[in-house]
DNA sequence: ATCAAGATTACCT
DNA sequence: GGTAATCTTGATA
């Protein structure tokens, strides 16, 4: 286990530029368009895990019958209700987590689902979480990181990091790569039955880490 | 106390 | 393309 100060110092050396809280505290839609290219990052005793966020959704309590926060804070979606920058983590069909990025102000209830992921570092790691193995075929690396449980399978994000500051050191968002508006895809969103009709599905084209077309 | 729904996934034909 | 698995949550009594 690394000392505090060994610990910091190994953070700050990372190649990554943190994202600061002040991103997230914006309208939830200008933030979920420029969080496509950027980098989840996930710092472990051992390892380093990184993706580059490849598909989105967002979610708002105010004219959104599909976002949890509809109908106002409860127990379990308390953190969407909370300023930018905190992950919002659930559980749904028994089974699987779901981490969202929390956006705008304090008591807005916004945020945005991460739902596709190209995984960048720390593959064994997740490779072993997602298929109990390190070593994967092709066809398993595509279905690594493609959809948002199969996302916090592979980077251990459970109960336990629901609440989670994005602008610590152990888990947070970092500057990637810049996106051609003309590259990013526009539809629906998926698995939802209530307010199907808006067009707030953000994803880049041609992208093998996007869950569906 | 009971119950139905659910921002999914894996596996089937 | 279809569906079973699995259990937490929030609503209702």
């Amino acid at each position: 286990m690394l000392t505090n100060a060994a610990w910091q110092k190994s953070v700050n050396s990372l190649p990554f530029r943190k994202i600061p809280q002040t991103f997230y505290q914006q309208a939830v839609l200008n933030v979920e368009l420029k969080l496509l290219g950027k980098f989840l990052v996930k710092r472990e005793e051992e390892t380093c895990l990184v993706g580059k966020i490849v598909e989105v959704e967002a979610y708002d309590a105010r004219f959104d019958e599909a976002s949890h926060s509809f109908k106002g804070k409860t127990a379990r979606n308390k953190v969407m209700f909370q300023e930018g920058g905190y992950l919002y983590v659930y559980f749904i069909y028994g089974n699987h987590f779901c981490c969202n990025v929390v956006c705008d102000k304090k008591e807005v209830g916004a945020a945005v689902l991460i739902r596709g992921i190209e995984p960048v570092s720390g593959i064994d790691v997740m490779s072993k979480r997602r298929f109990g193995k390190k070593e994967i075929s092709a066809k398993e690396l595509v279905n690594l990181t493609n959809g948002p449980g199969k996302i916090c399978k592979a980077f251990g994000i459970r109960r336990e990091e629901n609440g989670t500051p994005l602008f610590g050191d152990t888990l947070f968002l970092a500057e990637g790569e810049k996106i051609k508006t003309t590259s990013i895809g526009i539809t629906s969103r998926i698995g939802i039955k209530k307010a199907k009709e808006l067009p707030w599905r953000f994803f880049i084209k041609e992208n093998t880490f996007v869950s569906a077309l």
